[in-house]
DNA sequence: GAGGGGCATAACCTCAGATTATGCACAGAC
DNA sequence: GTCTGTGCATAATCTGAGGTTATGCCCCTC
């Protein structure tokens, strides 16, 4: 053990003593210490005792430091003070290492999650405060959000922003779906099929409705089965084998990776938007910040070409 | 309260935080703490919460301090080592300022205890630790003794000694004993009542037998009614009325100006020698002990006439 | 002389800090 | 590849240090 403790049982008798010799009363250190005051004249006698010094002249209503005392009180509030302000510095440096950082839950989820260990690795006293917010309009200031992601053209004022993935979405299913219900042979097709959509209020997302009409395919009235509140409970669904769903490029290359989803067809939809980094521009960025955008640039999100399978030709 | 406390509930979580980053290992800093190695896994747990920071990085079988953790432990042990050495040196000059002192019973009760209010108020911050001795040749050294009395011509080897006060013995009893059994005379006239005696194992004191024979009383064989073993249980014995003590003048001092006893006759006897402060002089002595010799010589033990009462003429 | 205030102690209570039981993860040995 | 050992983590439970209440003592003020 430090050796300190050897010489008081308790490092809390320290506390007692401390507010007991400033308030030079046993019954004001109780009050402030949130004890009864028999407590406080309790744990002094200990430190006495455990020390063998007497600390205190008790003088009827009047409360003395001893020399010793004296003495003691002031090395234990310099090293009180001195404590409290390193830690009072970690705490602030700390906060300053915390990136707040705000994604939608489909991206959290389906492409941040499986890739953060490696974050981890490469910055280990880097702490992320990960938020899912459900909002594109989200004020990262008033928030307090180092970092964000956006759709667009990564023009807003008060933002600094880093192009990050194209925005390409393209229809997906389970291998069993297509086994089962397949095959599709063009975007028409799709309308005798279970579509999975999803609603965000706060967030606009390109539809089912909105992708058909690009691939020249008139929708009079879309089925509505199946609405998600967002784009992760329609992929999820879509994993389960319950129909087909829309899936941006970036967030369903992991599921596509592993087999456990498939493009039931070769067109997909690019906005000629982009998703980008954003962050604030009216404060410098934090380091931890500067590290985590650097290392979203670095994952390349774009890569990787994703191959139609399921119905394409095979012997 | 410290602003500390406000930052963590308990300062004892340092100490455990202290070990654990000493050691780098929960289980060794247990073993050190005397406590389960789950105390110290919550305790460190509780410590990170409180204070919102990451102190130690878990690597399976092995321990590290973050930087965080680093910087912590580091002012921590800093503190402590501070605070254990202002605690050691307090201590060891409280042990400096401890004056110990030895004295026959009767020496404490009678004449110290009665006085020690005075030497309190003039030297607040010196210690005495009291022991009461039963021997004449007690080795000073050999017991750690600051300061002792003994009688004598003042001149012992290896001890330096400041006259104190005239070994003068005079009989007293209380009023009540006068009243009831007086007059007396003449010392002969003891013999016809009860002599208070005491015997001391190891410290040679005059005895009734002696001052007799020194006031030209033979005495064939004298009653032994009342042996106490010390003067101490003689005087009180007087005091109580149960016969004539021999009282030493300065111990006697107090009862008589208090009335309790009187001197029946107006003989004492003077040995010519004197009691004696002693000091070892091997080493030089504590600046309490120098004080408490300073003020026994002030007190001027010799002062203060004491006249015969009881049988005096009176209109 | 009575009342008020603050420290001290005894007797008693209770929950923070400890325990035991057990799980998990990983490295090393075989 | 499996098994064993080690160390950290957590849940459930226990218990005694640190708290409480009750009360006494001492001294000052009115």
């Amino acid at each position: 053990m430090h050796r300190l403790r050897s010489l008081i049982p308790s490092a809390n008798y320290l506390f007692c003593f401390e507010a007991a010799a400033r308030r030079r009363s046993f019954t004001a250190a109780a009050q402030e210490l949130n004890v009864s005051q028999p407590a406080v004249s309790k744990t002094i006698r200990l430190l006495e005792e455990a020390t063998g010094l007497k600390l205190f002249r008790r003088e009827h209503t009047r409360l003395e430091l001893t020399a010793e005392g004296q003495r003691l009180y002031k090395e234990t509030q310099e090293a009180f003070d001195h404590l409290h302000m390193v830690i009072s510095s970690l705490q602030k440096k700390h906060s300053n290492d915390v990136v707040r950082v705000s994604f939608s839950a489909s991206f959290v989820q389906l492409w941040l999650l499986p890739r953060l260990k490696d974050f981890k690795a490469k910055h280990p006293d880097v702490s992320l405060r990960i938020e899912e917010s459900s909002r594109d309009d989200q004020d990262l200031v008033e928030e307090d959000i180092d970092l964000s992601a956006r759709l667009g053209n990564g023009k807003w004022p008060g933002i600094h922003s880093w192009r990050f993935v194209t925005e390409e979405v393209l229809p997906v299913c389970s291998p069993d779906y297509l086994r089962d219900h397949g095959p599709i042979h063009e975007p028409a097709d799709l309308l005798q099929h279970t579509l999975l959509n999803f609603e965000e209020r706060h967030r606009t997302r390109l539809g089912w409705r909105e992708w058909l009409e690009r691939h020249a395919v008139p929708v009079a009235r879309l089925k509505q089965d199946f609405v998600f509140t967002d784009a992760l409970g329609s992929i999820e669904a879509a994993v389960l084998g319950q129909g087909i769903a829309l899936g941006w490029k970036h967030l369903v290359h992991d599921h596509i990776r592993a087999g456990r989803l498939v493009l039931p067809l070769q067109e997909s939809y690019r906005s000629g938007h982009a998703i980008h980094i954003i962050m604030p521009a009216q404060r410098p960025p934090k380091r931890g910040t500067e590290l985590f955008r650097d290392w979203l640039i670095e994952q390349d999100a774009d890569a990787g070409v994703l191959q139609p399978t399921g119905n394409a030709d095979t012997g």
